[in-house]
DNA sequence: AGCACGCCGACT
DNA sequence: GTCGGCGTGCTC
């Protein structure tokens, strides 16, 4: 007779505790799933086993026995540890960290073959020589596998310097070890080519691609194949962390500065930290890869938290492109309006005359950024996210890029009447038909995510410009990642400002980084490449410091500011969420919660925010308040208590609101 | 969250 | 008299 603490599949806060069960078979496990009846009906239920004991903790008036156990999807000691490190460090509930590791589908139907290769390629290119550098970085990874100790590295390498030959030599590596590894990338569908060279080089039989368009039934079954140990490579976005491998050597986190690898959704984990806890359980080695690190991550490998390997060389020792910056607020003077400064315009007239291509960018999707009355001032905003709609002029409407939101502009203003309405700022459309009119010859594509959605797959568009068939390709950040095309001459940053006036204290990072990596898209064949960055705020020094390529000196600057704002890596945001369905009781739960965490924590140097409507407030009929809290180093984990302190007491009461808590999260609106 | 129990109004 | 409205309270 055995007494085992079982987590009931549940989704009230309420319930979220362990429930003592007796269980008359003795090889019960921690991480089976069992069925228990539960509550007054003893309806069967679904649970999960987190403890198992001989003598009970308490007396239990009318303990219960637990039913059945699941055999085929059984959970193991590191995953339920896991699952209880997730609860108390993301302040979820015990199953939201369970559904994380099992799949939400069922068993496939018998004889029914799926390939979740479908439509993949392999790409078999020869397994090169390694340069010097990228052996000198391999080497301690190598031996930190071999000694099976727990350990970090930060590979930063400049774009084209050859990590992903790296990744493959680390992999290798640990599966000669007898070991499994995960491979994580932030977003399948702008990865396929270092997906291809993996099944290349590995093979597609003993390799599992979790991409976020398998169905249900696909992705139960790219689980079993994991669970029963026939993989031993993981591909995919963040939840492929949570991958059943039994013995993991080696997870590798590609582009590591990506936002993707922060969840936006419950539990609101950090792919990275969820990766490290799994590595310290299994005595695995963790790679997270950049060429622009982020602030965060650097600063660790500084501290000595991470092992920091370089590659400085790119690969085929292709000189770094040419860069320069164009001060728009001059072009101006000149008396030039376009979107498009003399010196893009010159750099473009050479590329097409020398046959070769050219991508501009900018992360800004539709026409015009904003509709605004000339007459009043009033600007055209989301009635339900209070955000400035952006014009697109392909389907005449006025788009809210949070919620969808759309309306037909109106022709006069809706406040005054006036018939003085105007379209400013400038998106991916209006650069398009600006180049369209400057450059009627050339053949020109627009890839962002509404061209993307409508014109079929992303991989025809690149399949194109990969062939030559276009001459110039205008985009968002969705052509600023990773692709490798030989031929490109030229790239031109349209406006570096768009991502630096955001309100969010991460701006100026963005803002390096996506410079960064679209400068990188050019001379990556054997030319050496040329880049222009537009800008109005050209004395910036993220603006600066990516025309530099000065990872280094952005680095120290922004650290400083960093230093002085308080801002992570020296604190942690904790941002806490209220909603519900009466604003009154959503402010008031906010302004219980802030004099609760006042008296606990004020004297702790946390700066306690006063609470305000969300940024969106009102969606759906809920309202939002926000709260947050600034958390220094080193108290995260006290911070986090009292946090859940207050919950534990606030939940006895049926509550009439909701609380969500995101630390350091992805975006503050 | 569910689900049962329970104590008041409309209907067979 | 009873069917059912959803307010209240519990779940090993």
């Amino acid at each position: 007779m055995k007494y085992v603490d079982v987590i009931i599949d549940n989704k009230s806060e309420h319930t979220d505790v362990m429930y003592t069960y007796g269980c008359e078979d003795d090889s019960i496990r921690a991480g089976q799933k069992v069925y228990v009846p539960f509550s007054q009906g003893n309806r069967i239920r679904e649970g999960y086993v987190f403890r198992v004991a001989d003598e009970p903790d308490q007396e239990y008036k009318n303990l219960k026995y637990i039913e059945s156990a699941d055999e085929d999807i059984c959970l193991n000691q590191e995953i339920v540890d896991t699952c209880i490190w997730m609860k108390h460090r993301y302040l979820c509930k015990y199953i939201d960290g369970i559904k994380c590791f099992t799949p939400a589908g069922s068993k496939s139907r018998k004889g029914k073959v799926r390939d979740p290769f479908k439509d993949i390629v392999a790409d078999e290119g020869e397994r090169p020589q390694l340069t010097d550098q990228q052996q000198a970085v391999l080497a301690p990874v190598e031996a930190a596998l071999d000694s099976g100790s727990h350990e970090r590295f930060l590979l930063y390498g400049v774009t084209g310097s050859g990590k992903t030959e790296v990744y493959m030599r680390a992999a290798e590596k640990c599966i000669a070890g007898g070991r499994q590894v995960i491979m994580l990338v932030p977003e399948i569908s702008l990865t396929h080519q270092v997906i291809r060279r993996f099944i290349g080089r590995f093979g597609a039989e003993r390799m599992a691609v979790l991409h976020s368009r398998l169905s249900a039934g696909e992705r139960y079954d790219e689980w079993m194949r994991i669970k029963s140990g026939q993989v031993d490579i993981v591909i995919g976005a963040r939840s492929a962390v949570f991958a059943p491998l039994e013995k993991i050597g080696l997870i590798i986190l590609d582009e590591e500065h990506e936002t993707t690898y922060k969840s936006d959704m419950t539990p609101k984990y950090d792919t990275v930290e969820v990766a490290l806890k799994r590595l310290q359980q299994h005595a695995g080695v963790l790679i997270a890869g950049s060429a622009t690190p982020s602030v965060a991550t650097f600063f660790r490998s500084e501290q000595g938290i991470y092992k920091r390997l370089e590659l400085t060389e790119r690969y085929n020792q292709v000189a770094l492109p040419e860069v320069s910056v164009v001060d728009m607020r001059e072009e101006l003077r000149n008396g030039n309006r376009s979107v498009i400064s003399r010196k893009l315009y010159d750099g473009i007239r050479n590329a097409l005359e020398n046959k070769q291509q050219v991508i501009l960018f900018l992360n800004r999707r539709g026409y015009s950024t904003f509709v605004s009355c000339r007459e009043c001032g009033k600007v055209l905003e989301c009635p339900d996210c209070g955000i400035s709609l952006t014009y697109h002029k392909e389907k005449d409407r006025a788009v809210c890029h949070y919620c969808g939101h759309e309306i037909r502009p109106p022709k006069t203003c809706p406040d005054c009447g006036s018939k003085y309405i105007r379209y400013f700022g400038t998106g991916t459309e209006k650069v398009e038909e600006a180049v369209k009119e400057l450059f009627p010859e050339a053949s020109i594509e627009r890839l962002d995510l509404d061209s993307a959605r409508k014109k079929g797959s992303l991989d025809a568009m690149l399949k194109r410009f990969g062939k030559g068939k276009t001459d110039i390709l205008i985009g968002t950040q969705l052509v600023a990642k990773g692709l490798d095309f030989r031929n490109v001459a030229l790239v031109g940053i349209v406006s570096a400002d768009v991502t630096l006036h955001i309100p969010d204290y991460r701006s100026p990072e963005r803002t390096f980084q996506l410079i960064t990596q679209a400068a990188g898209r050019a001379g990556r064949g054997d030319i050496q490449g040329k880049v222009v960055i537009q800008s109005y705020t050209p004395d910036n020094y993220a603006v600066q410091k990516a025309a530099a390529q000065d990872y280094r000196g952005f680095y120290e600057e922004e650290l400083m500011l960093r230093g002085y704002m308080g801002y992570p890596p020296y604190s942690d945001l904790f941002q806490v969420v209220f909603s519900g369905k009466s604003e009154q009781t959503v402010k008031q739960a906010a302004e219980k919660w802030h004099m609760q965490l006042e008296e606990v924590l004020s004297q702790d140097e946390l700066q306690i925010f006063r609470p305000q409507p969300a940024p969106m407030n009102r969606i759906k009929e809920t309202y939002r308040w926000c709260m947050l809290i600034k958390s220094p180093q080193g108290k995260r984990r006290m911070t986090a208590a009292a946090l859940e302190k207050i919950k534990q007491n606030d939940k006895s009461k049926k509550n009439k609101y909701a609380v969500t808590v995101d630390i350091n999260p992805y975006s503050f609106i």
